[in-house]
RNA sequence: GCCCGGGUGGCGAAAUUGGUAGACGCAAGGGACUUAAAAUCCCUCGGUGGCAACACCGUGCCGGUUCAAGUCCGGCCCCGGGCACCA
């Protein structure tokens, strides 16, 4: 009795126990459900901060929720330790980057065991570790001999003072090298691609089966992909060579009154040849980033080539436009434009003075279209289509495909927005690619037995760029095929591929191959947890890496992750807390006065998991405090004199507290499993320690009913809170550890009242309240509404027109 | 520009399937205890009017559906995330 609540003692022992306990370290059980709960490792930047707490205590919780309901849980960490902030800090500080990382993971890792998360340290892994990426190489090499991956020519940002390829970060709003402030401009470079696109009609069509899944994402993933149906038109020209476009609308096919191609595009060069003034716009094209959204907000820019197509209906002649908009990269490089129906297309035919010819009209001839102020893009009714005039979008479609067809100008195509994943970067502190590139035998993988290609970690970092490609001893080998001198590819891999597997991994960190049989007891990830800025790239990367793993044999699921959260951001002053904005907020220093309980609670607490935690300082105080007075709570409970207790012997007052107790396990119970959000798990247990706290009954009943109510509070928490509630489990008398408690169920009993209230509304607006038995007919309750005083007052000298009772909820008196 | 979210008191939020708007907490104000302070406990707390009972207004804005709308529909405004080399 009377002790008080040291959090930075009880943590520091029960911290111990787990450890000397090994609590947390699991192996495989086929006896047993297993839980795989995986939260997405972090980037060791540096010290840990708010998203990283928010992301790892969402996890745990779950994690220690599941290890309540009996399952095999298992939860690891590791580090996604590959990545530009590594390289940043080498130039800044001279230190090198796997020295920095090394020292970041050290801080976080005690910061993460600080916290108290339910961690198997022992399959710890940092994909920096050679032991790590030489399965990725190896894979990749797998993935080369069965063609998935080629070479081809691709875009960068680069910077002409500095010489070096620039990431889209570090290209700054005006489009300028944030070293040099040089203009940036697009730069070709040959690079490795994996044929995503080879999966994108699985990737697409898996979407529904992830009913774990928020809508949002899978919808996100969906628009990703972008599968379109549509039409192969070929338009001829007199620039030799045929022009081919793609179109979502050929239906609008009439109303076509000039094409654009990109400025890389061979009929644009072809033009340049006659006229130099071309050749200059071109020029001036390149200078920007590869950004999409650079490149989709830029002014709309272009120029004459002085060619013409033929109109494959009309024969009329278009003249061939070269336009910014038009991106080499995309499809064939060139489009048929339709100003009247397209809006983009209506504003550079405005801008450069363009016919704009209508031929789609409102499918409701009561709707006037006004071209002359703005492009009218809905599907309607064909006008001005000579013989297609009067279909709807469907038939024409279908008419003009045929007619195309039997033509050899076009044909039906299904395409995906999705582009191949470019995974060539030109930057040191990554997983080298392994790949020999000999001028006898061409690119050559690296052979297993040769593996891994081991990243330098002793470098000078003194310049911007790869110091790989000034390290003879590197690059400068023997072709694996001829033996004959050979480079080194000195190009690493996209960092998005040590994250697509590690997952995986997890579940056999000490294997000798990439994955062994445990990969097939532990995957899929049962809930993945993790920001919700990863939503496309990293979820629809992972998913495509688990189905190139499922089809060479190393694991037998379709899919990487069954139910997901998606965290929301922790935003500070309205913008998304992080270094490169400077506006953390340091965990620790609360960790370090209030203890890692508070600072879990009051994260959970403060919104649900899935939307943007607008960070305030204020608060955590008040996390503290509940924690407090729960502890003095148990710690002043009688434990000594409760009896067992008799449901059936209760006064209305303990009736009142046990029914409070089961309805809160039965509301937390469905917060934690069903909804996920454990802001309202909290303040329902917070309402019912306000409960006990009011409950003065000492009878030996009276004390049976706190008990349990007390106990329920406590296991209700320990998920969120584990060591106040582990050392309040002892309190209350129990030997065991509240970790191995069992989840508490809720009595259907214990629920039942005889009475509840119903709220009566006259024509919708609140007028009174009404007590009936909970078995009350009808008519008793209509009558009993229309008798309430405050209701009469406004029903006095009205025509009762209906009266709606919702059972159990209220009723509504509608006069007039 | 395109795709996906969000907008409710002074603040974080709750209202789960269209049915009592503001649970729970923070901050604030008042009171008790104390020599005093801290801590703790009690009360008030969306706005306006009223001694009160209660009434009217109120969920970004405009309009609609419904007995009933924070919730559904149409149109807008603002904020956030992503846009393929930040991770």
């Amino acid at each position: 009795m009377n002790q008080p609540y040291h959090p930075e003692k009880i943590e520091a022992a029960t911290q111990k126990f787990w450890q000397q306990q090994q609590s947390f370290a699991v192996t495989e059980d086929p006896q047993r459900d297993k839980f795989y709960c995986l939260a997405m490792f972090p980037y060791p930047s540096g010290k840990a901060h708010m998203g990283h707490v928010r992301n790892y205590t969402i996890g745990d919780v779950i994690a220690r929720y599941q290890r309540m309901l009996g399952k095999n849980v298992l939860q690891p960490m590791g580090w996604d330790a590959f990545g530009l902030p590594a390289e940043n800090a080498a130039l800044k500080n001279k230190v090198p980057p796997a020295r920095w990382t090394f020292d970041n993971i050290d801080q976080m890792r005690e910061q993460f065991k600080r916290l108290g998360l339910a961690y198997d340290w022992s399959r710890e892994l940092a994909t920096c570790d050679p032991d790590y990426y030489r399965w990725e190489q190896w894979f990749f090499t797998r993935l080369f001999a069965k063609g998935l991956v080629y070479k081809k020519e691709a875009e960068v940002n680069w910077d002409p003072v500095d010489q070096t390829v620039l990431a889209n970060e570090q290209v700054d709003s005006d489009g300028r090298g944030w070293r040099s402030g040089a203009l940036v401009e697009r730069r070709k470079i040959p690079q490795w691609f994996i044929r995503i696109t080879d999966y994108a009609e699985e990737l697409l069509n898996d979407l529904p089966k992830l009913d774990g899944w928020p809508e949002q994402v899978r919808t996100m993933q969906a628009n990703w992909i972008g599968r379109s149906e549509g039409l192969n038109i070929s338009f001829a020209t007199d620039a030799g060579s045929e022009l081919n476009v793609y179109t979502t609308r050929p239906d609008t096919l009439l109303g076509v009154t000039y094409m654009a191609v990109a400025a890389e595009h061979p009929i644009a060069v072809a033009a340049t040849q006659k006229d130099t003034k071309l050749a200059e716009f071109l020029g001036t094209l390149k200078q920007s980033s590869v950004a999409e959204a650079e490149l989709a907000t830029m002014e709309k820019r272009g120029m004459a080539t002085g060619f013409f197509a033929t109109h494959p209906i009309s024969g009329e002649q278009l003249p061939i436009w070269v336009a910014n908009f038009v991106l080499m990269s995309y499809g064939s490089g060139a489009v048929m434009s339709v100003p009247a129906h397209d809006q983009r297309d209506w504003e550079f035919a405005k801008k450069y003075d363009l016919p704009i010819a209508q031929v789609i009209a409102a499918q409701d001839p009561a709707i006037a279209v006004d071209i002359t102020q703005a492009a009218f893009t809905a599907k309607g009714t064909l006008v001005n289509s000579a013989q297609f005039d009067g279909l709807d979008f469907g038939a024409a479609f279908e008419q003009i495909a045929a007619y195309l067809g039997e033509r050899q100008q076009g044909e039906r195509q299904t395409q995906y927005r999705l582009r191949d994943w470019g995974v060539s970067r030109q930057r040191y502190w990554g997983t080298p690619i392994p790949i020999i590139h000999c001028e006898q035998c061409g690119a050559v993988a690296v052979p297993e037995d040769q593996l891994p290609v081991v990243l330098p970690t002793d470098v000078e970092f003194s310049a911007v760029g790869s110091p790989l490609k000034k390290m003879p001893d590197f690059y400068q080998t023997q072709c694996p095929q001829c033996n004959g001198p050979a480079e080194r590819e000195t190009d690493t891999f996209d960092t998005f591929m040590e994250s697509s597997w590690y997952y995986a991994r997890f579940a056999c960190p000490d294997a000798d191959r990439m994955l062994d049989e445990r990969a097939d007891y532990w995957a899929p990830v049962d809930q993945y947890i993790g920001g919700i800025e990863h939503a496309i790239l990293h979820l629809l990367y992972a998913r495509f890496f688990h189905k190139l793993m499922r089809d060479e044999g190393l694991l037998h699921s379709d899919e990487p992750f069954q139910r997901l959260l998606t965290q929301g951001m922790v935003l500070k002053d309205g913008a998304k807390m992080s270094k490169s904005k400077g506006n953390t907020v340091d965990p620790q220093p609360l960790i370090d006065k209030y203890g890692a309980d508070t600072v879990r609670l009051f994260v959970m607490f403060a919104a649900p998991p899935d939307q943007s935690l607008e960070w305030s300082d204020t608060g955590v105080e008040g996390a503290h405090r509940f924690l407090r007075r729960l502890w003095k709570l148990v710690d002043n409970f009688d434990a000594e004199g409760d009896s067992n207790l008799q449901v059936d012997a209760l006064s209305s007052a303990e009736q009142a507290l046990r029914r409070k107790t089961h309805a809160t396990i039965e509301k937390v119970s469905d917060d934690y499993g069903r909804r996920q959000t454990y802001n309202t798990a909290i303040a329902a247990v917070m309402e019912l320690s306000n409960e006990v706290s009011r409950f003065t009954d000492a009878s030996p009943e009276g004390l049976a009913v706190q008990r349990e109510a007390l106990e329920s509070a406590v296991l209700l928490l320990a998920p969120i809170v584990p060591h106040i509630c582990h050392v309040l489990w002892q309190m209350l008398g129990h030997s065991g550890p509240v970790i191995d408690a069992a989840w508490p169920t809720f009595d259907p009993a214990a629920l039942v009242a005889t009475e509840l209230s119903i709220v009566v509304q006259v024509n919708g607006k609140l007028r009174g309240s009404i007590e009936v038995a909970v078995d009350a007919s009808r008519e008793s309750i209509e009558q009993l509404a229309l008798a309430h005083e405050n209701v009469q007052r406004f029903t006095g000298d009205k025509t009762i027109r209906k009266v709606i009772v919702v059972p159990k909820k209220l009723v509504n008196i509608v006069v007039s």
